[in-house]
DNA sequence: CTGTTAGCGCATTCAA
DNA sequence: TTGAATGCGCTAACAG
């Protein structure tokens, strides 16, 4: 009995009309080299003839046991974490080692919470990649509950989940150094703490209420560099921005800018953010290194551009790690490595 | 006999457990209300106790006839997909249709023309999207002969594929009429002709010989304006951009602006082209639209931030359109509005 | 509300 | 090189 509203050929019929058995008709298809070329004219024919659309895939991957499918869950909205070029760079790398070893690439969008779960669970991935989120974030829980491989960038670290990354604290703290080295007041220039996403100005904020992990540890290793160089991380002014746009970044700089004492050593957590800070800089007259000193992150185009000294990581070899972790079943975490940029916003 | 490699758990060894048939535990987890909360709660319990990890998704796609999956193939690698602002968008469309029918949304990025046939063939999808391609492109005629809906975006059309767009040659004409108003040397600068990509500047091309789609219609369009407005199009130099982004439209802007006779009216296909021509422009000193009238394409950001006067279109609502065509099974093409945003860059 | 039956379409296993 | 049997894990359809 045929599938109604698609009146779907199956490699039954097609051996049927070939006059050889089922599994003649799938090792055509699935092993040719298995077949006598005279077979597999007949197959190949018959199929043809009857219009048959090849194996099909949920059919075959039941079969397999495998979906031949990666699955990439994203903290966010589409419109935000591909306007992220960091984001964008870590797919490439994730499509780049998917393609590579034959498998497609799911993208499962966080929209909401409840509905999220359930694609999650619903998804027929041989894994999942999570893309940088939030402590507790429900859809980390629900993929490591389908016993599936999963990988998450950035963090937060479960159990049951390995981790890809670089070691944010200990980049931080050195970029710290150089930053923060002979400022008389240091401050940061930060992505959002928490999913609320306020934009304020806070003075030496804990980083442990921090629920994005890796800017929990990004304002670690800077109050680690602080400390370095003698600084009172319950002085420093930590600007967070809502967004990890060029816009926030100037706007956030501005404020910051416009303080007594006025700040002069600016740590911003990316590039984009930094070139926004460069030009909130600019627009009141501020040189760099020599009235304040900046540093970004990233190593992006613009940090280049601008001559921003900044952390240099590859998000491609991160995304490709994270796939490789799932497609070839490595078992241990992943610790990229980063390298300090020195340009001339720094000293 | 349980796989080896994962000692999955099934619903059938849950249900055992539990004390209750196959179908109960099904029920749990499929259409809750219809199981008494007892049989429930007995099935969940013993779901916990054995670690099960959900009904597997291969499994009941191949009993339901459906993928609960969308895929969408882009013509080009993933790197160069994403950068395009206006594909961003329409993949931001497609994923809100996507989460909204709790579907995923698999990508199949084009990286070698072998692999990526039988890449589209075996994802487990319920009907495929195209991103504008090329014509004759191989992964298209691989997608229809799935007998799975496929729609096209933007071009090429095809027998067995939908097409969803804008009707690019009529906008083409009202633009081209705005800009080459008045206009003694009509110019255009355009997306590449064929997937060989050669930046160059020619005069008068025969738009016959583009082989994408949405380029060739654009240049027909234009064709037909430049004929209203009383030029000869075999004097109308193109230039063409190997790539959709500003710095190519800057190059080859600044190229056709150093020709004598110089162009006074500047068709592009971009916002994206337009930008990076605005800043040729500015940098020898010609003002728009006394000197050269410009017109962008898109409605972006920066066509809004520049004056620009361009041709809107919502990428996004095609991307969730070409979802719906999909997910809802219809069988018509979509022509989606447009309209001439004019702004001081052109009269 | 619960259970029985009967496959979905394919490929692994083993025998011929 | 080919074929027969079997079941991957699940759920629609129908009884009870």
């Amino acid at each position: 009995m045929r599938k109604s509203f698609s009146s779907r050929v199956t490699l039954a019929q097609v051996a049927d009309r070939a006059g050889v058995s089922t599994m003649t008709a799938s090792y055509t298809f699935s092993r040719p080299e298995r077949v006598s070329a005279a077979s597999r004219e007949k197959v190949l024919a018959a199929a043809r003839a009857l219009g048959y659309g090849g194996p099909d895939p949920s059919a075959r991957s039941l079969r397999r046991g495998s979906a031949g499918a990666l699955g990439v869950i994203l903290g966010e909205h589409l419109t935000y974490a591909f306007d992220d070029p960091q984001a964008r760079a870590f797919l490439a790398g994730v499509a780049d080692v998917c393609a590579e070893q034959g498998h497609a690439m799911t993208i499962l969008p966080v929209v909401d919470a409840g509905a999220d779960v359930a694609r999650v669970r619903a998804a027929a991935v041989d894994g999942y990649i999570l893309w940088t989120t939030e402590d507790g974030a429900p859809v980390l829980d629900a993929a490591i509950a389908t016993h599936r491989p999963v990988v998450v960038h950035g963090g937060p670290a479960a159990a049951g989940a390995r981790l890809v990354g670089i070691d944010n604290r200990a980049a931080a703290r050195a970029i710290g150094q150089v930053v923060f080295a002979g400022a008389t007041l240091p401050a940061v220039v930060s992505f959002p703490l928490t999913s609320a996403r306020r934009a304020q100005v806070v003075a030496g904020p804990d980083p442990h209420g921090v629920t994005f992990p890796v800017t929990r540890e990004r304002l670690l290793g800077l109050q680690d560099a602080a400390r370095d160089v003698g600084a009172r991380w319950s002085e420093v002014l930590v600007a967070v921005c809502s967004t990890n746009d060029a816009r926030e970044g100037h706007t956030m700089t501005a404020d910051l800018m416009s303080r007594t004492p006025r700040p002069d050593a600016l740590a911003t957590m990316s590039d984009e953010l930094a070139s926004g800070a460069v030009a909130a800089l600019d627009a009141v007259g501020l040189r760099m290194p020599r009235d304040v000193a900046l540093t970004g992150w990233d190593d992006a185009e613009v940090a280049h551009r601008l001559g921003i000294t900044t952390v240099a990581q590859s998000m491609r070899e991160q995304g490709a790690a994270c796939a490789r972790q799932i497609l070839t079943g490595t078992t241990s975490d992943f610790s990229d490595r980063w390298q300090i940029i020195r340009r001339g916003s720094s000293n």
